[in-house]
DNA sequence: GTGAAAGCGCTAACAT
DNA sequence: ATGTTAGCGCTTTCAC
């Protein structure tokens, strides 16, 4: 093409990439470029990369994409960021199978990725991921146990303060908790945050208002609704471990005559939207930061892991924005 | 490499790729093949796409990632079939902006992809895609007008059939239906389904039993719901456009203390996990087959339209089977 | 059965 | 400011 503009392929390759040291008249690459649109001229790719020795995509790789719309926001997120930089995703979902993950690493690491992010659909601690040394490694909602490799995570302690809060600011004192029973960075942070919420309001902290469910689901959240109201000191609040928990308590309390909010407020976490927003009434929440996990994982890699001198790794926390709507 | 396995280095891309047409001894491959584990040699793929002059990158366009759970199936499907082909996806998500479309099919395009399947979160009807005449295409959930390209989409008129008959099958006779107002493949197919059910079971079409709404969700079903119940002839089962609708009817017969599905029957659409099983009785409904129409197109880029003479273009309709729980 | 050599379509020195 | 040239790491004839 170069040739029917009648330059060298040089020059062409010069006036396309419209480098800063630009080494060709503007003449010219209007020219070029003109000729370019004409012919409908589009570089390839695989040529570019290989002369570079740098291609410009970017490994994403996520344990589960259908199960929930966590997965797809984290995606989101990271596109738009890959975008934003001229940077392409090649996307690998494992289902946790590990010969899926081996199969993703190499088909990346073939691939000439410049980094990849490794990414969990719930916060939580992983191994380092195997096979991957070589490359530039950021995770996306979990993280390795000393904090090894530059990881994002949900702040969840901070999202159990702002769900209390909302319940704390209404005016309620006695705030009970639904909480996972599973050991985890969400269980553990969300009562943390919930205690710390309550010291901030001189409220004693009473164990006896956090219940526990080993699966936080609709179901859960039923039985445990029942099991609350039993209570002798009935709580006037309800902070659920998440939007699913909640949205079965919904159903105990409407079998017992308890009005939302009326006669007891509730909120949630998660902001799956499609419970959350419309439950009645619509559910107050604390939302998940996945697509900011997303966006903030592969801008770190495109921003701070390719430039040396590369920073040290830390686990960097993403606030969970509180979603007031109508349950408190 | 090949030099550290003392062979040429045609040698080495011989035994490395194991031909059919064996053009090296197996000791050879083998010797080959163990000092390229021990060296952790990987080919670098640009090279290898640039030498063959063809990638193996599918292109996969979708309007939105994370609203549903809807393109988190379809993109599963569609990777699976990559995978198995020993493919690899090139995701972009627009959103529905003409910007992100252009930027997407131009990177796929730059990338020497081999196909591209372009796909919609709810079926519909699709102008041919721009940019993308060059390049072997197929629809995934959506079509074109006059289906003059490869397309993969919903029964929706046997998903209809299959959600009537769920109902008629318990022995209903007044079966309602809530449809979405606005004309779609969707609204129109389902519709055909209720009618051609009815039919077989030699029941007359009542045009006030369906009912319609304009934004199919939850307040939809619950407005709906009550309007349902001040029928002169009350049905006795229902069928909803989709699950959310549905789960918005629970709502309102509960109020109204009509209990499912003893004293109203009732089946959704979609299959939404998060909502039909875990809803108070989990709720019959039937499913929207996201994850083959991604299987499908795929395959059939892969298989069909990749090794000529290419097949003449159809709308290939894929089943929604009926998922039984306990609305009925 | 194995090796030499010519590209694939670009980029990047290095000339001019 | 523009052209020449040497690769990038493979695949693939074509000789041997």
């Amino acid at each position: 093409m170069a040739d029917r503009a009648g330059v060298s392929i040089a020059t062409a390759s010069f006036a396309i990439n419209a480098k800063e040291t630009t080494k060709v008249s503007e003449a010219t690459r209007h020219h070029v470029l003109a000729v370019a649109a004409e012919l409908g001229y589009r570089p390839n790719a695989m040529a570019r990369n290989l002369s570079k020795a740098r291609t410009s995509f970017i490994g994403l790789i996520t344990d589960s994409v259908a199960t929930t719309p966590f997965a797809g926001e984290l995606i989101r997120g990271a596109q738009d960021a890959a975008r934003a930089h001229h940077h392409v995703l090649l996307i690998a979902n494992t289902e946790s199978d590990p010969a899926a993950a081996r199969e993703a690493t190499s088909m990346m690491l073939d691939h000439q990725v410049r980094g990849v992010v490794y990414s969990t659909w719930y916060h939580r601690l992983v191994r380092h991921p195997a096979g991957l040394s070589g490359v530039p490694l950021v995770l996306a909602n979990c993280y390795t146990d000393g904090d090894e490799v530059q990881s994002f995570v949900p702040d969840e302690e901070g999202g159990g303060r702002s769900a209390a809060e909302l319940l704390l600011a209404a005016g309620h004192r006695r705030v009970a908790f639904i909480n996972h029973s599973e050991p985890s960075p969400a269980s553990a942070g969300r009562l943390r945050g919930y205690r710390a919420a309550l010291r901030a309001h001189g409220i004693r902290y009473r164990p006896d208002l956090v219940l526990t469910v080993s699966h936080p689901d609709q179901e859960a959240g039923y039985d445990v609704g029942h099991r609350l109201l039993r209570l002798t000191l009935r709580p006037t609040a309800v902070f659920c471990y998440n939007d699913r928990v909640a949205m079965g308590l919904y159903d105990a309390l409407r079998e017992e005559g308890v009005r939302v909010p009326d006669d007891m407020a509730v909120v949630g976490f998660d902001n799956q939207e499609i419970i959350a927003a419309h439950l009645r009434p619509a559910l107050s929440t604390v939302a998940l930061p996945h697509y900011e996990l997303g966006h903030r994982s592969l801008t770190w890699l495109l921003t701070q892991a390719l430039t040396p001198p590369a920073p040290a790794p830390t686990r960097t926390l993403i606030p969970c924005p509180a979603i007031p709507r109508h349950s408190v």
